[in-house]
RNA sequence: CGGGAUGUAGCGCAGCCCGGUAGCGCACCACGUUCGGGACGUGGGGGUCGCAGGUUCGAAUCCUGUCAUCCCGACCA
């Protein structure tokens, strides 16, 4: 009974779904649009989470955390912030219940209503902010650098497991500097480790570039970001970086007395990235076999699966595989050792394919007499019989293997799906037909951006950092352009 | 909020048209044989048929209402 994955190209949503229920990353949960994170899906976001939370120390940031519940009055003090969030927040109205005098269960209780209703934050700039007015008083208290790991919820209409749930984890950075030079220039390291993790550690490539006005987060004076591309041929914002100039500080009047002991407001910036990442990893690497994931971050990243008749195999397999497991564990690597009874290796090879664990180890007693193993990768699905003596450093350098060519093979098809265009024809016949990122130029404009939206549900992606100069005309309007942006149907 | 579909055992489904007191596969429990790509035999446990009304001697099945979920749109740093 082969649980199949298919229809990558026909029915992706499908095939999606299919890989994070059937991998056993997560599940669905009682509350619309929320997903339960089931003990897979959450040891692969811990160890991205861990790799992330140590790229922002070594930076100089610290955790903090703020409370889940957020006064409405604070979110209308920034007026293009409560814009943009307050469409999808969920409100706290009352703090009690009383049983129904009717019978039926328990109902909210008129008398308990709040005076001010709380708001169960989409982020957390506001309360942040609030608290931030306190802490700062002159420039001796910046550069203020923390980091909060938490939940938020944003009630979108429309929910997907990972990319867009009702509530998720992520975390969100907050930093105050005393120079707007200097906030520009943190915005922008946050920016690179994120596409560092990435690159390295989900083995995901990613273009860095800026968003236009029209995608800007609400309240931010830049917004600049990540984006990959999934196997379908649609873009993913994997991560953004805001720098958010003076607007929150005059917002929560956050001021610092400077040397000269002159008042001024201070310069921030936020950042963040979330549980959205593992639908990233989930889209851009799997195939019909179930999940496919990077060494550096999957829970297990090599399991090791014996083949055997009787108790006398088992124990002499059990032997072997003991010590093999030690020096593995002595190495760092993750490593499981199935000798579950109860399923067969038939079963056991097909489950972790699934769950997407990058190498496997199959020992035999025929193994055994060779002093062999068979080692699969599940990147390529390839098998070879290794000698047994120093299999773990032959493992080792196979884990560093398989980390490259996944990411070689994700920036392959991502270089291969960025296409230049030049008239309207070709530029929907590209979105159509092949996907992927649209290299075309474009006048500028809210207007002529947003009419492409509406013909092609393309949008503007990002303008890449580092981007050539060109002289050309819009794709769309035939005005004048000086660089070439990146469009995209996106998710 | 519009369009489509689905709610029956932990999961996947059949039964509904044509009403007669619930079934199949997987999973689970016991025993035995198995074990190099999702094993097999025998026996067993588990279900207020989403919920609420109605019709009927009798409703999973027919009628009305309602709730929930999924897919496609609209919406979405």
């Amino acid at each position: 009974m082969a649980k199949e994955i298919t229809g990558r190209d026909k029915d992706y949503a499908q095939w999606y779904n299919d890989l994070v229920l059937k991998g056993g990353l997560a599940d669905y949960s009682a509350v619309r649009g929320c997903m339960v994170i089931k003990p897979h899906g959450f040891a692969l976001w811990e160890n991205m989470r861990d790799q992330l939370d140590r790229m922002f120390k070594e930076t100089g940031h610290v955790n903090a955390y703020f409370p889940l519940f957020i006064p409405k009055s604070f979110l209308s003090r920034e007026a293009a912030h409560v814009e943009g969030f307050a469409k999808e927040c969920a409100v706290v109205t009352h703090y009690r219940l009383k049983n129904d005098p009717d019978g039926n269960g328990v109902i909210v209780d008129p008398d308990a209503k709040l005076e001010e209703e709380l708001i169960v934050r989409p982020t957390s700039e506001t309360i942040i902010w609030h608290s931030y007015k306190d802490w700062i008083k002159s420039y001796r208290d910046l550069p203020l650098l923390i980091n909060q790991w938490a939940n938020v919820v944003r009630w979108e209409m429309r929910t997907r497991l990972f990319l867009r749930t009702t509530e998720f984890l992520w975390q969100e950075g907050h930093t105050a500097h005393a120079t707007a030079a200097e906030a520009i220039a943190e915005t922008r390291q946050m920016l690179d480790i994120y596409a560092e993790f990435s690159e390295r550690w989900m083995a995901l490539p990613v273009i860095r570039g800026v968003k236009t006005e029209s995608e800007r987060f609400a309240g931010a004076v830049e917004t600049y970001c990540i984006e990959a591309l999934m196997q379908d041929g649609k873009a993913l914002q994997a991560g953004t970086s805001h720098f958010l100039g003076q607007n929150f500080a005059k917002a929560f009047d956050v001021k610092f007395s400077d040397k000269e002991n002159k008042l001024e407001y201070v310069w921030a910036t936020s950042w963040g990235v979330s549980t959205r990442l593992v639908g990233a990893l989930v889209m851009a690497h799997s195939d019909d076999e179930g999940l496919i994931l990077p060494p550096k971050i999957a829970p297990v990243q090599v399991v090791i699966i014996p083949v055997y008749k009787g108790t006398d195999q088992k124990e002499a397999i059990d032997n072997r595989v003991h010590a093999l497991v030690s020096q593995l564990k002595k190495a760092g690597v993750r490593v499981k050792y199935d000798d579950n009874d109860n399923n067969r290796p038939g079963w056991k090879f097909a489950e972790y394919e699934l769950k997407g664990v990058p190498v496997r180890i199959a020992i035999g007693a025929r193994d055994l007499e060779n002093n062999v193993a068979e080692v699969a990768r599940r990147d390529t699905r390839q098998k070879e019989t290794l000698p047994l003596d120093n299999l773990d450093t032959a493992i080792i350098s196979l884990l560093d293997n398989i980390q490259q060519a996944m990411f070689e093979k994700a920036r392959a098809y991502r270089d291969s799906h960025i296409t230049r265009v030049d008239d309207w024809a070709a530029f929907e016949r590209v979105l159509d037909e092949k996907g992927g990122f649209v290299a075309a130029h474009w006048d500028g404009t809210p207007a002529t951006e947003e009419a492409i939206k509406q013909k092609t549900k393309a949008t503007i992606r990002c303008i890449p950092l580092d981007n050539p100069q060109e002289i050309g005309t819009c794709v769309f309007s035939g005005k004048p352009s000086r660089e070439r942006v990146l469009f995209a149907r996106a998710y």
